[in-house]
DNA sequence: TATGAATGAGTGTTCATTCAT
DNA sequence: AATGAATGAACACTCATTCAT
């Protein structure tokens, strides 16, 4: 059963990459978690970079079917719309927490120009809505324009500001629980309002 | 000459891990541009991570020391200190752009619990004066009390988002040209005050 | 249907071990181009080496044939005879030509004892073939005596120097056509005959 | 005394690649050889590759300095000159005579085109010393012009007849011992003169 | 104190061969 | 008989670290 097989080794990937991070993630322990012989892996990814891959592009993908399913109309009031974003976006980390962590350090990597032009999908797919989300809020007057080219960077900054938070101390509760903490944060700032 | 050696050291180290990232540093590229043999590199340091180390604590001192003189007095209102402590820290990051991206994913490490208890004492010092400030607002009444655990996370949040949105599409902008509008938006968030 | 696939497999292995030498040559590859799975290659032999044998054999079988078919009878003169001999092998030669570029790093390999006792017939053949031929010159007087048991590698050589000629830079013609002039040489040699 | 090391490595790898041939000669063989750690094998060469070239090219230079010397004038008679040719390369042979079994494998990977453009410099220099010496007996009347363009590899394809000759039945003779025997049949052929 | 050649454990990857279906 | 997924031994190469000079 080769989808079996195929599978056994994307949650054997996510589970190693969590543990280890891509460069601590050796093909002997991955092949093991996953129950097959080291050569097994490579019928089925070319390298172990490509494990790594599979594993992303499974989470971004799960991360759009929520997105496409999960936002409410874009008829609603911003603070509902933003309020579902942030929380497909907890979700989903919440549901992957560890593999999060790679993605970010990919970033970083992205950043340094050492991987090319590789793509990260759940990435762009969050940003592309916050930019989305934000750019019809200042249009339709809910947000101010002045600084919004910032935007979309200050809501994934919030949630990975979250998620560093959970997974230097982690305190139990899942990032979806502070979502509406992030959303009125986003909007009000965190003044007082006085009266 | 024993200190010039150990600086030209920490030069190099923090040129190279600041390109390559820690697993793509070699010894021999830090030898290399600090002047010295391979050798030397294990006269002054214990190994690969203690440079790393040296270099991140390095960055840390100056980061302190700027906060130590830079702050303004505590008696200044909060929207001022706020932006002092923003502007400190941004300079600092523009000052060493690049092994900034280093320290994100060291702190990832350290969440991962595969560095011991290391500290990353820049990390720390920044948090620190964030949690002190704003808790210090919240009792004085010019922050909500309701989300005052997460500020120090959102605040290195903002921050974090900002150096991505620099490291992977630079625009030129130093990030302390964003603390105004980095400011404005923790104490009063995104949304259009009408009138 | 046995005797198809068995023809497949050593048509497709001829193909393979021609392209990339022995230790190039990939199970997989041979199985693909004789359309078959790469399990189904152990059904019809023992391991890779057993087909490389397979199709030597082949080629040594029919180069056999030619000889025994093709050789003009034993009364013939001596130069007539040689060149049928020669032509028989440059035929099979250009026949199947790449394929002898492993029957001669195969030959190195026996030299080197690295392969058992391990026969290479069709080169056996052509030896013993020459070694008759010569010997019959020798005691018919139509070749000198003093260098006699050199004549077969000389012969063989002389092959061998037209095939790596022809490898390494082709000049579209075949072997075939050099063989009046290989005959002549090996009679007469290479000097200028004087009126 | 780094000098001490490269050599020792060229001598190990002459062994083995001598021995196993390219392909089954292994970095650890050849390491413990020579004597050394196979990490050093990379401190003087970038891969196993570079080993052999580095054999190969060392005893090609050996042999043009052979070749420099060992000539006689170019006014000497044509048989003269054949046989110091041949006796030069066959010494050299002699001297190396395993590693030549490579040196032929590999012009038949190279004629395979699957070594790039790889040069054999050892057997240019042999080819061209060859052609431009019966290019000028030609000129000079003492070879027949009618196979000229044959002359370089019919001699280097006599001197491949002996080497294998030798490889696979060692009689003890050096090829040198030979020579005298295969300029005697470059020139005259092996038919009997009468009278 | 500086050097840099030597070390060798560590690991990603290949691929001939096996065998359950 | 055919299949092709699974196997795992084999091996080239890397590079942090050591230590004799």
């Amino acid at each position: 059963m080769k989808q079996v097989t195929h599978e056994a080794i994307l949650e054997a990937g996510e589970a190693v990459f969590s543990e280890r991070g891509f460069g601590g993630a050796r093909m002997e322990e991955i092949a093991e978690r996953a129950g097959v012989a080291v050569g097994t892996l490579y019928n089925y990814f070319d390298d172990r970079r490509a494990i790594l891959d599979a594993v992303l592009e499974a989470v971004a993908k799960e991360f759009s079917e929520r997105l496409s399913t999960g936002m409410s109309p874009p008829s609603d009031p911003f603070a509902g719309q933003l309020e579902r974003l942030l929380t497909i976006l907890a979700e989903q980390v919440d549901a992957h927490f560890r593999i999060h962590a790679i993605l970010f350090e990919e970033e970083v990597e992205i950043g340094r120009g050492l991987l090319g032009k590789r793509k990260r999908p759940m990435l762009s797919a969050f940003h592309d809505a916050a930019r989305s989300l934000t750019t019809q809020a200042v249009a339709g007057g809910a947000l101010r324009a002045e600084d919004a080219d910032l935007y979309p960077a200050l809501l994934s900054g919030m949630v990975r500001g979250m998620f560093m938070r959970k997974l230097l101390h982690d305190d139990g509760r899942p990032l979806a629980s502070h979502v509406p903490a992030l959303t009125r944060f986003f909007i009000e700032g965190a003044a007082r309002r006085s009266a």
